[in-house]
DNA sequence: CATGTACTAGAATGCCTATTCACTAATTGG
DNA sequence: CCAATTAGTGAATAGGCATTCTAGTACATG
């Protein structure tokens, strides 16, 4: 009896989930309004009635797949921050991270960083709020890392949160311009190296910045 | 009688650009797919059927719309690329003159950024291409750039165009979040000093980099 | 078995909104 | 001042799509 209703959970969760993977296939091929739950429904091999018995709503699918995702990362980034000795290191661990992560999830990657401001729309539902605050949370976690850094002499005076934010949208950019022109051929994570290198020794020609 | 139809020109350049201003305040709160024919039109002070009498759909007015403020950007930058004697220079000028445009143009940066790569469903239209094509020119502009700043051992060797998008997106995601956040107190422009800092000498605490 | 319960299905509903249309007002040239 | 053309109007149309509803099916329980 309790085995039973054990196993009934698992199924549930198994079929939530195959929903929440069709979702992310068609939201990160079409966008969230160009995405029918139709189409939804037929990629997740359900019928549409049955869909509606897991999520309330479209967008109720589309922020329980942000949350998800955006929960994941977080908490890999936090690992990350732990990781070496000196912030530089843990900075650079970051980066990896984040490649890494985004090199697994390009579906999910593509909606995010293509809608992650998208948010216009959905910020001020409660739930939408949730994923933005968890998106600023990835911010602060770095920005804490350079705080460090400059308490230790490891990096100049700046200011960490407009850095934090600066880098962030390096990544970004540059992840995004990878999702859609790579094949899969490139790896991203090797970018990871150089955009380390670039962060926190610039671009300028100076004497080699030995902080690596 | 030439004279009469120059009027009528003019008249009908100027309600035209009525409209676009509209639309950009509603696209700017709303975003593209949650702005109506009906709420433009409005706020443009004309009834539907005379929107339609200047653009063909919704979409081009959109497309119109990015594509008149991507083009202005660009003109200035090339401006910007042609500024000072040396690349360090240049670049400095390139970065004030996007964050000054931003400042200028809010509503469109919104927009912008926000929507920048959710071209997903325009991109496939001829219109919609053009606009990504202009932007991918931004990012060419400035590696050219930095590649003459290398030639001329001013900035040490790196990848021109990644160390471009790197750069776009460290200004988009300040610009954005700036933006969202400041009132109008904060300027943004005053930014531009050390974001150029920032990426000519990195975060590192090494001794002072003297590119600038 | 008989009956209740949980799932699944996909058609029907109802709303929303881009676009069109039939009409009125203005402007223009003679 | 009068056709005739052009500009402007907003209600009607039409299609799309999220959500709901009714009905069928398997499965469990007594």
């Amino acid at each position: 009896m309790d085995q039973r209703s054990q196993r009934k959970q698992r199924e549930y969760e198994a079929r939530r989930e195959e929903i929440l993977l069709a979702a992310e296939r068609m939201f990160s091929q079409n966008g969230f309004f160009k995405t029918s739950m139709a189409e939804i429904a037929e990629s997740a091999q359900f019928a549409m009635g049955t869909v509606y018995r897991f999520f309330k709503s479209k967008e109720e699918i589309y922020i329980s797949l942000m949350e998800a995702k955006v929960e994941e990362l977080l908490s890999l980034l936090k690992g990350a921050t732990k990781s070496g000795p000196t912030a530089p290191e843990k900075l650079r661990e970051v980066i990896r991270v984040k490649l890494a992560f985004a090199d697994q999830n390009r579906n999910f990657f593509r909606i995010y960083v293509s809608e992650w401001s998208g948010f216009e729309w959905t910020v001020k539902s409660a739930f939408g709020d949730r994923v933005w605050k968890k998106y600023l949370a990835q911010i602060d976690l770095v920005a804490n890392l350079i705080k460090d850094g400059i308490k230790a002499k490891e990096f100049r005076k700046v200011n960490p949160k407009d850095t934090s934010l600066a880098l962030h949208g390096m990544l970004n950019s540059t992840i995004y311009v990878w999702i859609l022109q790579a094949g899969p051929k490139e790896s991203l994570v090797d970018k990871g190296e150089w955009l380390s290198a670039l962060f926190l020794g610039g671009i300028g020609a100076a004497k080699t910045n030995t902080a690596l």
